[in-house]
DNA sequence: TGCACTAAC
DNA sequence: GCAGGTTAGTGCA
């Protein structure tokens, strides 16, 4: 319910509806194992801070670690000189459908299928439709919905457009995150015309964004990466959000948000964090000591540093959007119906071995082993 | 080096 | 009837 668009949502008769289309299936059933996995992990945690916090002379010895660790931090990585932006398009998939197709203007709809869906429009999800769930649920949601298959073509040339008659002008290192998402650098631009806000700048894109594409979208502007994404979520969908750059506003800001939302913190690691009472940013720094003293160092120094609000300001795309790192592994993977046949394993293994075959010849890569 | 796990879109 | 696919990072054996 976090996520935009579905704040309205019933939660309790969505999940109701979806426990009723799931009960049953094997997904469902393997779902339910992973997730009392993870609650033991989290228990297991809980008694290992317990046992620290028995130990006045351990306790005290991670806090003090904490503590040099957060001071650390704030002297040597907090950085407020530079301008960042995050654009995030609203419901990227399903509005280039709308936008192509205008009869789904104002209906509930959702790109993919009845496997799979990528993103849903604002009207469905009203419904609690959402991303990552199959449309064979979203349609027990809300039944009105169209599954509306996704134009890649059109995805894409919408995101170039983006990428090379908008971006660009903002600011020429810009990086694309993904087809729908991009971060840029500002402080340039924002040197060469004193008179403008960070805010000012902000509904500048969001302007030029929509006369390249016909599409809305939020942005947010701070001093970070890390701050400048989440300040672009603040008020989606087609609004846009800023974070000073002083410290005080970048803890008022950063310390009420869940740790759930800091990227990298997936469903798994809340949970854990959970177990050591930690929730908010504000939470995990007060809980410093048990993080520190339990999590590994290159885990707690993440959580320490997003907590902080302190991240990366470095944008350093390629600025024609493409792939900054080079590439290191390509995969191919299919799901197919449960087998002890084992011609039938043998054929899945064949068809996956020569799409990457191909894939790998396109790259003009080999593997090694 | 390879695997399991986690995460992002 | 039906629960995806691709890439990357971390920790451990």
């Amino acid at each position: 319910s976090h996520k935009a668009g579905l704040a309205g949502v019933d939660a309790s008769w969505a999940n109701r509806v979806i426990e009723e289309a799931s009960r049953g299936s094997r997904f469902y059933q393997a779902a339910q194992q992973k997730a009392a996995a993870v609650a033991d992990r989290a228990s297991a945690l809980a008694a290992s801070a317990a046992r620290l916090r028995a130990s006045p002379t351990a306790a005290a010895a991670a806090a003090a670690r904490a503590d040099a660790a957060v001071e650390a931090i704030e002297a040597g990585e907090r950085d407020l000189t530079r301008r960042i932006v995050h654009v995030d398009m609203d419901a990227f998939f399903s509005a280039v459908a709308e936008r192509d197709d205008p009869s789904l203007v104002g209906t509930p709809h959702a790109a993919g299928g009845m496997h799979m869906l990528s993103t849903a429009s604002y009207e469905a999800r009203k419904f609690g439709v959402r991303s990552a769930m199959p449309g064979f649920i979203a349609l027990k949601l809300c039944p009105a919905l169209k599954l509306v298959p996704i134009d890649m073509a059109a995805v894409k040339a919408t995101s170039a457009r983006m990428a090379t008659g908008v971006f660009p002008t903002f600011d020429p290192t810009f990086t694309m995150a993904s087809l729908d998402e991009a971060y840029l650098d500002v402080t340039d631009y924002m040197a060469r015309r004193p008179h403008l806000s960070l805010d000012a700048v902000l509904t500048e894109i969001r302007s030029a964004v929509a006369a390249a594409t016909g599409l809305t979208c939020s942005a947010g502007g701070a001093p970070n990466k890390l701050l400048a994404k989440l300040a672009s979520d603040v008020n989606k969908p087609n609004g846009q959000a800023v974070v000073p750059a002083s410290r005080d506003a970048v803890l008022a800001f950063i310390s009420p948000q869940p740790v759930r939302k800091v990227p990298g913190i997936g469903k798994v690691t809340a949970a854990l964090l959970g177990g050591l009472g930690v929730t908010t940013c504000a939470s995990l720094i007060a809980r410093r000591a048990v993080v520190v003293a339990l999590l590994s160092p290159r885990s707690s120094g993440a959580y320490l540093r997003a907590a902080l609000g302190v991240s990366a300001s470095a944008v350093d795309g390629d600025g024609a959007g493409g792939r900054v790192a080079p590439r290191k592994g390509a995969s191919r993977e299919s799901t197919f119906a449960p087998t002890a046949d084992a011609g039938a394993l043998a054929a899945v293994l064949d068809r996956v071995c020569v799409k990457l075959a191909a894939d790998l010849g396109r790259l003009g890569a080999a593997g090694r082993t």
